[in-house]
RNA sequence: UGCCCGGUCGUCUAAUGGCAGGACAGCGGGUUUUGGUCCCGUAUGUGGGGGUUCGAAUCCUCCCCGGGCAACCA
């Protein structure tokens, strides 16, 4: 706890001012969210942004959230993208109270349009969709009035009554608005609020042909759920004035819509006809490849709910455009992966060590911690042999003064196991070493040293004659430019060619197969000096596959700039 | 060039007429059997002009810059 008043002065943003205020003022008692993905592609971590505005909100008040699939367009929706949106949120650790279907109201919405025809503020247009764009005007001019546009009510609602029953085919006409053809505003230029689509729709089955827009779907949504804040993207915001005229003219639930700044990354796209591109064209191998920024894609890279939620929570909420620096994203994975992956060591580029004091067939378990920053995760015991596996970028002849690895005639600390001084090394007829000869010192055992040597360096390794294969999964960013959406030209020419990285010949400690066997679930891994990782799911004891979640902080590589 | 929205460290985000603060990134140092973690320190910002005021990031005004708007998408 604080002692400082200053430190527990809560900052609030925009959202939480306005919700503070109907509450204060006695707008409403309670608030009542709702998250409304359009059941046509995967959610990404943008979308998770919004779950936790709108999710979090609703906790931070003691109110609920309603997961509600905004399904008014049957071409593009599936139940496939359904169920991956409610495994998806529910994966992030959200709660929704009811789950619902923007077309479980399809025979509300349509009693809708009934009352507006009735008042003579909807009309059947005949018109195709060039003659509606062309007297839509443009933004600095005013549009023209449809020659439909006078129908008397009766006529309206006799044709409105056949476009349902299915007697017009897709196109032929539509319901319109009857606003004003000569708004600022392009929206409330008479806009489309029903069009024929004879189509199965997902929910709805084949009840339907003709189906709402989004336009006179959302807000009417909203008001029968009865949400008190109905939270979307800036792009939105145009349509507010048309939201507030459905619910004024249809006196129903004064639902407010509020717009806040999307969610970008550095380094990768975030539009859903983007990413799916992406995958159609096989740049990556399918939605949930971990280079991808979808939910379904950090998790297979070892990304938690927890690291994702955190980065939510400190990305804030405001109506300013930006561009999160992706660095935000992999901080807050390691915060959480530190305190809770189990370190194994895992020898990623292989590099020969031999201990010539110590003997050929002679092997002792030597104890190393599962994680420093959890003592109750407890030991595990390492084979420790004559011959050893260590990186080859941990051996460097004619070492600067810097370099606190091995090099002929310096120490170094074998982690968890003694200290060692290179005597010698062998080359190939290349010239390149291919095995390193040292000495150990029986007196530097961990825990019990007693040499006085000093060593600056600790290395991993793993026991030649233990070593466990395993395939690991690097990955780099998926876009050579901070932005790819802002730069000319297809986004698709700054694709990182480089952005994934297959090493087929990784050595790891046995304990890491005995975990593939024994585990029932999947656990997250620092493999030691080098990253955090987790199982791919195809992972199997018999081939073992891991992701790479993210690297460690690494100062040295830094310093090599 | 019509209407709407926005502009605070490199990147995000606070400060709501009263000392421009925090985080990530950067830089420097300490601890360390992970060049990790942790700890300490440090540089960098109110788009510009004018006005109101004892006092302006905040209010007014003009300008500049960025974004959105002419799907039967959401």
């Amino acid at each position: 706890m604080s002692n400082n008043p200053a430190e527990e002065k809560e900052s609030k943003n925009f959202l939480e001012e306005i919700i503070d205020k109907d509450l204060q003022e006695g707008r409403h008692t309670s608030i009542l969210t709702r998250f409304p993905p359009e059941p046509n592609g995967y959610l990404h971590i943008g979308h998770a942004k919004s779950i936790h505005v709108n999710f979090g909100l609703a906790e931070k008040y003691k109110g609920e959230t309603n997961l509600r699939f905004d399904d008014t367009n049957p071409v593009t929706e599936s139940v496939e993208y359904v169920e991956s949106i409610k495994n998806d949120v529910k994966w992030l650790g959200f709660e929704w109270k009811d789950e619902l279907y923007t077309s479980d109201y399809f025979e509300q919405l349509y009693q809708f349009a009934l009352k507006l025809i009735r008042d003579g503020l909807a009309y059947v247009d005949d018109s195709s969709s060039e003659e509606i764009a062309a007297l839509k005007g443009t933004p600095t001019s005013p549009g023209t009035n449809s020659p439909y546009r006078n129908r008397t009510p009766e006529e309206n609602e006799a044709l409105f009554n056949k476009m349902r029953s299915g007697e017009f085919p897709d196109g032929h006409c539509i319901l319109r608005a009857k606003i004003d053809m000569a708004s600022p505003n392009m929206l409330m230029r008479d806009p489309v609020i029903y069009r024929i689509k004879h189509v199965k729709h997902h929910h709805t089955g084949d009840k339907w042909c003709i189906y709402p827009t989004y336009d006179f779907a959302h807000g009417q949504s909203d008001a029968i759920e009865n949400i008190t804040h109905s939270i979307c993207t800036l792009e939105f915001m145009p349509h507010r004035e048309l939201y507030n005229w459905f619910i004024e003219k249809l006196e129903i639930f004064p639902s407010k819509q509020y717009e806040f700044a999307r969610l970008n990354l550095s380094y990768t796209v975030m539009s859903k006809r983007k990413l799916l591109q992406l995958v159609d064209d096989g740049h990556v191998n399918g939605w949930d490849d971990p280079r991808m920024p979808t939910i379904s894609g950090l998790r297979r890279r070892g990304y938690t709910p927890a690291a994702i939620r955190e980065f939510c929570k400190r990305i804030g909420v405001a109506k300013r455009e930006n561009v999160i620096d992706v660095s935000l994203l992999e901080f807050c994975a390691r915060e959480d992966l530190n305190k809770h992956a189990l370190r194994r060591m895992v020898v990623l580029n292989p590099l020969k060590l031999v201990i010539t004091n110590w003997d050929a067939d002679k092997v002792e378990l030597l104890e190393s911690e599962n994680n420093p920053e959890n003592p109750e995760d407890g030991e595990r015991k390492m084979p420790f042999g004559r011959e050893l596996w260590i990186e080859k970028d941990d051996f460097m002849e004619n070492a600067p003064k810097k370099f606190f690895r091995l090099s002929v005639g310096r120490n170094v600390r074998l982690k968890s196991a003694f200290i060692i001084t290179c005597d010698d090394v062998v080359k190939n007829e290349a010239g390149e070493v291919v095995e390193v000869h040292c000495t150990y010192h029986p007196d530097s055992r961990s825990g019990q040293d007693t040499s006085g040597i000093k060593a600056k360096g600790t290395l991993h390794w793993v026991s030649v004659s233990h070593a466990v294969p395993v395939e690991v999964h690097q990955y780099d960013r998926l876009f050579k430019v901070n932005n790819p959406a802002d730069e000319e030209g297809d986004f698709k020419d700054y694709i990182n060619p480089d952005s994934l990285h297959v090493i087929t010949n990784a050595y790891a400690e046995p304990e890491l197969k005995t975990d593939a066997e024994t585990f029932s679930s999947p656990r997250h891994y620092q493999f030691m000096r080098k990253g955090y990782y987790y199982p791919d799911q195809t992972s199997t004891p018999e081939k073992l596959v891991y992701n790479q979640t993210v690297g460690l902080r690494d100062t040295w590589a830094k310093m090599n700039k």
